[in-house]
DNA sequence: GTGAAAGCGCTAACAT
DNA sequence: ATGTTAGCGCTTTCAC
């Protein structure tokens, strides 16, 4: 019973004969020995430790993705610590206290847009880091193409026989609101359909960057309200889809028979309400930051990837397939 | 410049004056010096750390109170470690990861029930444990009032003029699934209403406890066809209740006309489809969780404590209250 | 194959 | 108020 051995039984050190490495794994149970993890760190100059910074955890996005890390990393010996946020106002705060923490193995930064003096102090800390719903060119990230994504939404309801697609869409601060409405009106461009600005419907709120059912609720009966109605909308998130299909509802108008809806997320709800939307991949999203993370850390020269996954068109009720018209735009 | 007097000045010892500090203080941002916890919490005999074990973190309730969670662990300098299974399989192999991992000031476990063998394991390890969701003597535990919650459920239906209430509800290997229902024929017989076994499904299913929407919509669908009809379901869970309401719509019965449902858990979905139900405290439960923790480390002797937290009915439109013919039972 | 001993970076008691 | 020193419990050369 020596000590640098136990030490070697517990790190499978092939350097032990199989009778001894017996014996200490008796005692050591009949002690209720445990290796004591800060010690071992301290040594091994590591920590088993993965951090996640995540904006609004109890949102139905991150907990899918945060599914297929927590799934990646059971087959390592890694385990998983959860910086949540309430507001993205609080992510840097949240981000600082994970760095200070420090000597993880690695981060994912979750829908953290990168400025520059972010990126800085991120390289700074040393530690890999991936990105996870967000993009920048010195680190490794995965993301979806809200582009292709927002383009396949808005073809669907133009080979749907619509003429007049409205947006609904959040505050132009956030990069996927953006590039989503690039999609739309690349779609509309691309089929020859004028991109009426007035049918455009940007959210000013900064709360959730306009992202809620509310702003939704309210855009549609603008959208109602206008002399010239749509026969259509693409909404660029879920949530906000909700309230214009409440304001339809309440409007007494058909859906998708009046006017038709597409969403983006595919969020719980939406099979529940029958809302046709664009799905992203989270559990596999999860999945592969794990591997790209885990990848950097084994090799840290490898080359930076930008992963980007496409979103797959989910057709429910709100945008069922009308008898199609030739179509002769 | 010393050493010492660097651990001082970062533990905020008062035994260091003003000028070094500051000069510390400098020269570590300077140099981007960061204490290595591992190092410190060797030396400390601390961790920083809490473990929280779940099974299915991608639930809506666990989502809440973990959201409370960290919100509490906010103003402390504890981190959230988490552990979440996929099926509630898993849960001893995460608990013993946990465990393994040791050291942490203590542990939060998720919806578990603790027999003699799991109990004694714990105990073992020697840390604060708090139960959410679940019960044991020897622990501290924070939990919901299911019996008086199935029974407000109850009561409303009966008071709404219901005179064949109906009970839908999990496998019966689960506790709260038992609670319920025990709540249920309670209020009932209050009332001097017969229990009638026949309405009582209780679910065979073993995956998620028979808690899902199919389980739910076939159960409903079983009502429908007996000769004698149901006026109003209790369903002990909202995603049952789900499938309650899709069987009711494809059958084109009128809700609450025809029959009214009360269902369990006000889930995220509950709001958007109208559904009466009961909600538990989930954020507030998060909070106790931690408070409940905090202090048990503090002062391991203080006597047991066990939260109990009443449900408060949700009434929507799926139970709305009926014009009320005097209640002559 | 096993033990002795140095050292990981910090804290805390002690000394000054 | 600051420095010196002995651990914290483990890993890892280096001997044997």
């Amino acid at each position: 019973v020596s000590i640098a051995t136990v030490s070697r039984v517990f790190n499978e050190s092939p350097r032990v004969s199989e009778k001894t490495r017996i014996r200490v794994l008796e005692v050591a149970r009949a002690l209720h020995y445990q290796p004591h993890v800060s010690a071992r760190s301290l040594a091994n100059k590591r920590s088993d430790l993965v951090l996640a910074v995540i904006p609004m955890l109890t949102n139905y996005f991150y907990m899918e993705v945060v599914r297929g890390v927590q799934d990646s990393l059971a087959d390592s010996d890694l385990d998983l610590l959860v910086y949540t946020a309430q507001a993205p106002e609080q992510v840097d705060g949240q981000l600082k206290r994970a760095m200070q923490r420090g000597r993880a193995e690695g981060i994912l930064l979750f829908s953290t847009p990168l400025n520059e003096s972010r990126a800085r102090r991120i390289k700074q800390g040393g530690q890999p880091v991936v990105l996870v719903d967000s993009q920048h060119p010195a680190f490794d990230s995965i993301s979806i193409d809200n582009k292709s994504g927002a383009e396949a939404a808005t073809e669907h309801l133009i080979s749907n026989g619509r003429k007049r697609i409205g947006l609904i869409t959040g505050n132009q601060a956030s990069i996927p609101a953006r590039v989503r409405r690039a999609g739309y009106e690349a779609a509309l461009q691309k089929a020859g359909l004028a991109v009426d600005p007035s049918i455009i419907l940007v959210s000013e709120a900064t709360h959730q960057h306009g992202y809620t059912e509310k702003v939704g609720f309210a855009s549609m009966n603008r959208l109602l309200h206008m002399s010239e109605p749509v026969d259509a909308v693409f909404v660029a998130s879920d949530i906000q889809a909700l309230g214009v299909l409440r304001a339809l509802r309440e409007a007494g108008r058909q859906v998708p028979g009046d006017i038709a809806v597409v969403g983006f997320d595919d969020i719980q709800i939406s099979a529940y309400v029958g809302l046709s939307t664009l799905r992203q991949p989270m559990y596999e999203m999860g999945r592969k930051a794990i591997e790209l993370l885990l990848r950097r850390i084994e090799d840290p020269t490898l080359p930076i990837e930008h992963l980007e996954f496409e979103p797959t068109l989910i057709v429910r009720e709100t945008s069922g397939h009308r008898a199609s018209l030739p179509d002769q735009a």
